[in-house]
DNA sequence: AAAGCGGGGTA
DNA sequence: TACCCAGCTTT
């Protein structure tokens, strides 16, 4: 199929259909990077509110430069894949260190930035300047390996290298930015994973996988994930109206956020001694006066790669152990709502009235 | 090249 | 359940 004729098709789909896009009014390359960073693996309808909230807080780059982690990881508490955020806050003291607080114009020097490969990078370049970069996301690598028969893994380097090939083959240099944002919604709209609208589509003449009847078949995919169960036990330590918290390391889930003292171990159940032995390596003096009052098991919270099997336990005393030389600190219940959690913690506070949201 | 990283929607 | 979503970074 000659580029003019995948275009033709393309466009005159696209013509047809509506499709509102906050960051599409003014695009910007500040305003285009914050609603790509927060789509990256993020459905349009699931980003956009984080998006808007983004936008009123932080109105330039110089501004989302100044905030601080916490502040910009609370903004971000729920959405999922944390490090999208601590990227951009870092992306965002490269703009104000490197190029003065304006955001890069250059392909190259946008894709030098923490938090955007090659696919951010092509979407701001064309979408805010006008370079000529074909995208390459989930719906692209859809549309092409439907149309063209390719049935090379996608989530493999010579897969989407082939899928390369035919959308720099076929980008539309005169509009690269319509070409990308067409392809897209194409996917997303019209050429969907699951029901595809086969029967009405401007492409069912010359597409492989309709003529084939391999439409559910592509793309193709070599890459299995296995969730391994992990299990947490969380303790609501109360001490008069203040619970203990602690922020979570570099190197496991969830970085940067929140969360209650936590004991890890391969059961479902916590056993006391466990919990004695816990308080133990906070402080030898302890005895064991304290005992859990109450416990709450919470749903199998499910990640990526990992189900999680959570349970709180309440235990109330006066904890001094926990003032000194422990990543733990004591905060008002009521001043809660001041820390980014992770959902799975975040839906047991709104449940029981220790958030008001 | 493969693994790690969230959460929600859908069939 | 399993798969997918405007992917990137680290190992």
């Amino acid at each position: 199929m000659k580029e003019s004729e995948f275009l033709g098709k393309l466009y005159s789909w696209h013509d047809g259909i509506e499709r509102y896009l906050p960051w599409k009014e003014n695009a910007d390359g500040y305003n285009v990077w914050v609603s790509e960073i927060i789509l990256q693996q993020t459905r349009v309808e699931q980003g956009t509110p984080y998006y808007l909230r983004f936008m009123q807080k932080w109105p330039t780059v110089s501004a989302l430069a100044a905030a601080s982690e916490d502040e910009i990881l609370k903004m971000w508490e729920g959405l999922g894949y944390y490090s999208r955020a601590r990227n951009m806050h870092a992306a965002a003291k490269q703009i104000v260190a490197i190029h003065n607080g304006q955001f890069p114009k250059n392909y190259e020097d946008i894709l030098a930035l923490k938090g955007i490969g090659p696919y951010t990078a092509a979407a701001i370049s064309s979408f805010a300047f006008q370079g000529k970069y074909a995208v390459m996301d989930g719906n692209v690598m859809r549309v092409i390996a439907r149309i063209y028969g390719i049935d090379s893994p996608i989530d493999k380097p010579a897969g989407r290298k082939a899928i390369q090939n035919e959308i720099d083959r076929l980008i539309d240099e005169k509009n690269p930015g319509r070409f990308n944002q067409a392809m897209m919604d194409f996917g997303a709209l019209a050429c969907k994973s699951a029901n595809p609208l086969c029967q009405n589509c401007n492409f069912n003449e010359v597409c492989i996988a309709f003529k084939a009847n391999l439409v559910d078949q592509l793309p193709v995919k070599a890459g299995k994930i296995t969730k391994k169960t992990r299990y947490f036990h969380y303790l609501w330590l109360q001490r008069g109206d203040e619970i203990a918290l602690k922020r979570r390391e570099k190197g496991d889930i969830w970085e940067g956020l929140y969360e209650l003292p936590l004991i890890e171990n391969q059961n479902s159940f916590l056993q006391i001694a466990e919990v004695i032995q816990f308080f133990k390596t906070m402080d030898s003096s302890i005895n064991e006066q304290y005992v859990i009052s109450d416990t709450n098991k919470l749903d199998r919270h499910v990640l990526t790669h990992l189900y999680l099997e959570a349970t709180i336990y309440k235990i109330e005393g006066n904890f001094e152990l926990f003032t000194n030389n422990t990543p733990y600190f004591f905060v008002p219940i009521e001043n809660l709502d001041n820390f980014a959690f992770p959902k799975l913690l975040l839906r047991f506070l709104t449940a029981n009235g220790h958030i008001n949201r």
